[in-house]
DNA sequence: CCAGAAACATACCCTAGAGTATTGAATTTA
DNA sequence: TAAATTCAATACTCTAGGGTATGTTTCTGG
């Protein structure tokens, strides 16, 4: 099934220049360092593309192809209800690791350097935060609490990534569930 | 007070490079593009600097004097309860906006590709949790509640400045304040 | 008014990386 | 087997940036 493993593809150099945006940040994806990489010359990466910034596209169509829509169509697929799928949703989440998690940032980055990409991950953000108040929307009935829920649950999907410091009271998993479980203990709950 | 303006000093370079890195991130704050900013040439910049390395150390020293023990010294200063002090600092750090907010989020990202920002970056966040663990401890017994709420706070903290979905419901200030108010409603709450 | 220092300019070297054009080798295909 | 296609190497150009060495101006105190 697979090609020859004598030449490259479009996609172990996408891999790789995936990769290098992931350890180090887009403005080091550089055809040169890949090629290095992948102890070629550039002579091949400029067959597989035309320049710079058709690798840059392909990365975000990769990237877009493999996001949180496969997640939504897992969780409704289970279905279940709000808390339920909810629930269903943040397991998926809290199972990512390091390069994975590290990706998403490393696009985020992206994202603020270059208005074009803003948008897409902007575009992307909506969706999960429309899907997300959806499913709170099931459990309060004033839309700006589960907003404000929905609000919270992302931040704590990003935060998750971002912020450096260590759990003292109990393991990663332990924490996450707990914040989890707050977004779900409310005097404004109707069902 | 101030020196002629028609020489620079090292905080003008500190400045415009900050300037910098919350635009378009770290690899970018560079010599000649700081000069061409400062409308003078890298003469100017290796009589106040060493070399490069001697100005990224600059910034950070810069970063670290007006970090977050300036919030807690004000918070601990005007005083109250646990949540009254938590509810304080959200609202200072709510007041934050644009560049701030970027700066910060720009310094994490350099955080990520240089290890030794990296503890830089974490050791000021366990500061942060520490603090803000401390005060949810006086709201809620069970420390592990209290951690899971102190890091859906800071979650909701950094989370603001990188997640980029528009509010739907009610503005930026309440969405805020109501993910603020749902942190404080729990069964757990012993005051 | 002049010596020295402070602040910057000029001119240079060196490296990394984007992009192009041409060539060469391996595989397919006819 | 000969030709065509695929994939990569070589050899260049051009630009941006770090760093150095040295020249030039402007300010300041004696």
């Amino acid at each position: 099934m697979d090609k020859p493993l004598r030449s490259l593809s479009r996609k172990n150099w996408i891999n790789r220049a995936l990769q290098k945006l992931t350890d180090e940040g887009i403005d080091k994806v550089s055809i040169a360092a890949l090629a290095r990489d992948l102890s070629v010359t550039k002579g091949s990466f400029y067959w597989h593309f035309k320049d710079r910034e058709d690798l840059l596209q392909a990365m975000l169509e990769h990237w877009e192809k493999t996001g949180s829509e496969v997640v939504f169509k897992e969780v409704d697929r289970v279905g279940g209800d709000g808390k339920r799928r909810l629930k269903h949703m943040s397991g998926i989440i809290f199972k990512r690791y390091g390069d994975q998690l590290n990706l998403e940032l490393a696009l985020r980055d992206w994202g603020r350097k270059d208005p074009k990409i803003g948008e897409i991950i902007a575009r992307e953000d909506e969706r999960r935060m429309d899907y997300m108040r959806g499913l709170f929307g099931e459990i309060y009935d004033d839309p700006k609490i589960a907003e404000a829920k929905a609000w919270l649950l992302f931040s704590l999907y990003v935060g998750e990534i971002i912020i450096a410091a260590p759990m003292k009271e109990q393991s990663r998993e332990e924490l996450l569930w707990a914040c989890l479980d707050s977004l779900f203990e409310s005097k404004a709950a109707n069902s």
